[in-house]
DNA sequence: CCTACCGATCGGTAGG
DNA sequence: CCTACCGATCGGTAGG
């Protein structure tokens, strides 16, 4: 792929991202890329075609981060908390291209629209099976597995919403807490060391049993 | 406000939700209300005025719904339960405004737009609020309360981009389910009803303690 | 509330 | 890769 191809597609994940795709003109691309508007055209096929490199890629990279944990063997939360890791670091990693993919998916016109939700099901459904079989063998417990993935991948996506590479929390960081968020939640932390020994934290009493309002 | 522009709101809360702002001409609104495009005009300043008049609207409610539970006194989890049954409870019972302040709000210009970051910023801080005292008093454990804080309201607000009225899971059990998953996440169900009788679910041995990745 | 229109901008193309 | 252009559509207005 020509660099100038390469750079059309950043400026263009960058401003899909900011500002959506509608919101964005072939235009405002150019500009960021120091030409003018028709120029573009010597180097992409149509606004279209730029939405779904971008898509594209970018579902390859969140597909092949994952899909290798989940065929691992091991407990499945320390599965799912790598997959947690593996995620949150495409998203950290490729921010603006990430956004695109999981924000304007849906300006993709048929069929690439319909692939890309397929693809997308698919995605979903290997947080569901973990998160389904770690509720099988008792290591985790959810009521509903396809909500709960539904559940912990929009917490995960929201990252791409807010994420800035130049804030406090590094990436690394980053994707530990929201593995330990994920599974966890807020009730419990996970491992502790005291004192260079690893410590489970146990059941916490005003918590566990307490009513709902 | 006048039955008209109630109704061009609704329509144009639709179609603002489904294609976006920047992705919904005014022509399109004025369709959906079976009116020419400029008749619009006899009821509306512009499109920037409906955006705003939604965006606003619901930003209230947010707020009506959930700030009246972070100020009772009461465990923390049990107010977070509740802040999370509110939040879910807009969202679903005003699913396209909801969308459109969750999603479009940056499409508003200044200074508007500052207006709506502010509240924003001001009503995650009361989730970050309870979720820290919740960790003061060592009922929640978390590392980071602004990081669980976003982490928490991203799975909500995800839910604005898949909810259907129409769905299998209606909107008192998805908020159950959804509150369960904020304070206990995957690792463990919360209060287990056995024979009529609730029993504190205990810690699971292979999860907790369990080394990472 | 409609008809008819305004200037601006859109995605994309022709010709060089 | 630029200049100059195409038809279509944009948000919004005038006049009735």
């Amino acid at each position: 792929m020509g660099e100038r191809r390469q750079q059309i597609e950043d400026v263009a994940s960058a401003l899909f991202g900011a500002r959506g795709y509608a919101g964005t003109s072939m235009r405002d691309i150019a500009r960021g890329v120091d030409l003018q508007g028709g120029s573009l055209y010597a180097h992409v096929t149509s606004k279209q075609d730029v939405l779904w490199a971008i898509v594209e890629r970018a579902a390859e990279q969140f597909r092949d981060a994952v899909r290798p944990i989940v065929v691992q063997r091991g407990p499945a939360p320390q599965r799912l908390r790598g997959m947690v890791r593996a995620h949150v670091g495409v998203v950290t990693g490729s921010l603006d291209r990430a956004s695109v993919f999981l924000f304007e998916w849906g300006f993709l016109e048929e069929p690439r629209r319909s692939q890309i939700a397929r693809r997308r099901d698919q995605y979903e459904g290997w947080f569901r099976s973990v998160i389904a079989a770690g509720s099988a063998s008792g290591e985790l417990a959810v009521h509903d597995p396809k909500l709960a993935a539904i559940f912990l991948l929009s917490a995960l996506n929201g990252l791409a919403r807010w994420y800035r590479a130049d804030g406090p929390v590094g990436p690394d960081l980053l994707a530990d807490r929201y593995a330990e968020l994920a599974v966890h939640g807020l009730a419990a932390t996970g491992p502790v060391t005291v004192r260079g020994v690893e410590r489970p934290v146990g059941p916490r009493g005003p918590l566990v049993g307490a009513g709902s309002p």
